[in-house]
DNA sequence: TATGAATGAGATTTCATTCAT
DNA sequence: GATGAATGAAATCTCATTCAT
């Protein structure tokens, strides 16, 4: 087996174990155990348990915004792109709920503070972009796109969580509806 | 010093221990004294550390549940309600922002999972009542009230989180036009 | 069991696993064993395993002290004064062998360098003391103390070792010579 | 690179590491990178850890023994040969600390009584066999060269020890003087 | 009720050694 | 012989919880 496939195999792993059992209560022993390695080899990869679970949260950033950006067609009107990411956003994280729920562990705990702010934001930048020039187009609403990062994404990862909670079962035109509130409130009027 | 004394002491010290460092990484010993009691008194009065972070939990939200009805008016319009809600969250969270760094932690944890599910729900009711109604008098889209709910506070919270970030500062108009992208989107049009 | 009692139990525990296995091959779960006690209670007493190895480094030194100058005679002469600390060294570590061969292996131990420097002192104080009014009185030669001492206790020691290897028996002559070449070596002549 | 060179690349880094950080906290693993060796290449030239500590010590000790006699020149007096001796050991260590620091940290370790006595002994014929002559030809006190040994490489190594630490400057008349407290121990009246 | 020393299971991490390449 | 990833036993240390006082 390569270095490759053992990194990879502690990594899922860890996300996992942890979108599960939280960071307490996921133990470099299981984590050895489910990734088929030593528990020594694990620190032959990284340094500590942290730091892996900081390596996790990079890796899953960057799966994010390919995920993202997949299919984007920048010939579209902006309202078709962003429907695009919205519904790309919810479809990969309801079929793929550990990432989303560890990636929602990650940034609500201080380990987000222990990242170095360079790192978060190039991981950002993308979507940043993306909405920047929309806003400059004139497309969207005159706001920073700081703060409409937050707004969107925030209110996604609560459809997100809502859905994945099972409180709630989203119908189609649900979702539809739920993209409707989002962009009226940042389109251009 | 009073039994009622001694459990809000050991409660502070957990909200603050919690926001600062995370569930792992608060041990019960520094508990103990950062709650000036001794190890063995907090067993007095909970089963064990998860029983003291879940009633954490619901002592957190029901101070929430008070401080955005506070001073609500039901005379006034729903926009002018709603305005008054998301300016009263952001003020108390940002002067309080250990108390919202352990809420967002304890819902995006495994924790929430352990609680009981009516409970929980009990917990938002003053919230999807307002909603409901709003909703029911025309004033807002229709749509489901807790859907609505995850829409608002999840833009709420990332506002909130954006700004104890330090990643930006809010001015008055920042925090306007963040409220009225969020009511463009949920009023009846 | 009082807390004295513990703390005593440890000290005394490893310093016999140091004595017979150095600091490697003495691990803190052995020690536990060997104390009576649970590994978690020595993290009670002591921070870290290297903080149990200084302080007991110190005990040691001060239990010294008290056996040197226990029936230290000052209206006797300096040659008869010396020659009690000469004997009474020589007697004290060959009935304790295991406090000898920590102490030496201590102060040859990189584990010298994370003392501080004026407590080290401290502890050769008396030692010092006597050896500059020696000195002062001219009963011994003109040499900075700190050098008398080195000389004194180097050769001293080398001798309570040699004897402890069992590679040579001291007689009482062999002893009372080792002493007069000490001797003859640091009086005034 | 010859074996040659990588088993003297792996006794030089084992003596540095031991020197600064002790037997343990010398791990093989760094040991192997300062040597710029792989970990296994090491295994090719010892069987392990211990066989290293052990053989490198046998190095120092036959090293040292070269330094000690190679100005020697027995047509001149006792007294002006161990004179010289004194001062190429003082020299010498204190030139080079870490050989130093690794022999007194070996010879005050449990390591020492895995060394077979003969081999031991062999290592410190040269001087026994020096002192014997002095003695047998009345230059030196009447001593069990064995004891005599202990107490002047007791006293030197306590010199060297105290300047290394730092804690004293020697000048050269503290030197001489130093030589001269030991001669005047030794020498016959 | 209150205390805090004591517990011991279990967490993270280290490290001498092996072995497939 | 040389490599260095992999191993896993064992090391140090943590911490929720108990219990005698």
């Amino acid at each position: 087996m390569k270095e490759f496939d053992k990194k990879e195999a502690i990594y899922d792993a860890m996300l996992e174990m942890i979108a599960k059992y939280g960071f307490h209560n996921s133990p470099m022993s299981e984590l050895a155990q489910k990734a088929n390695v030593a528990a020594g080899t694990i620190y032959h990869h990284f340094k500590s348990k942290d730091e892996i679970i900081c390596a996790l949260f990079v890796r899953q950033k960057n799966k994010l915004n390919e995920v993202l950006f997949k299919n984007d067609d920048p010939a579209k009107s902006y309202k078709d792109r962003f429907r695009s990411f919205y519904f790309h956003l919810y479809e990969h994280f309801t079929k793929n709920p550990k990432e989303f729920t560890f990636l929602e562990q990650f940034v609500n705990s201080p380990f987000i503070q222990k990242m170095n702010k360079d790192d978060l934001h190039a991981l950002d930048q993308p979507v940043y972009d993306f909405l920047r020039k929309a806003i400059f187009t004139q497309s969207l609403r005159d706001l920073s796109p700081k703060i409409m990062t937050a707004l969107i994404m925030g209110s996604t990862s609560a459809i997100i969580k809502l859905s994945l909670s099972g409180e709630y079962q989203f119908s189609p035109s649900d979702l539809e509806a739920a993209f409707l509130t989002c962009w009226d409130g940042i389109k251009k009027v």
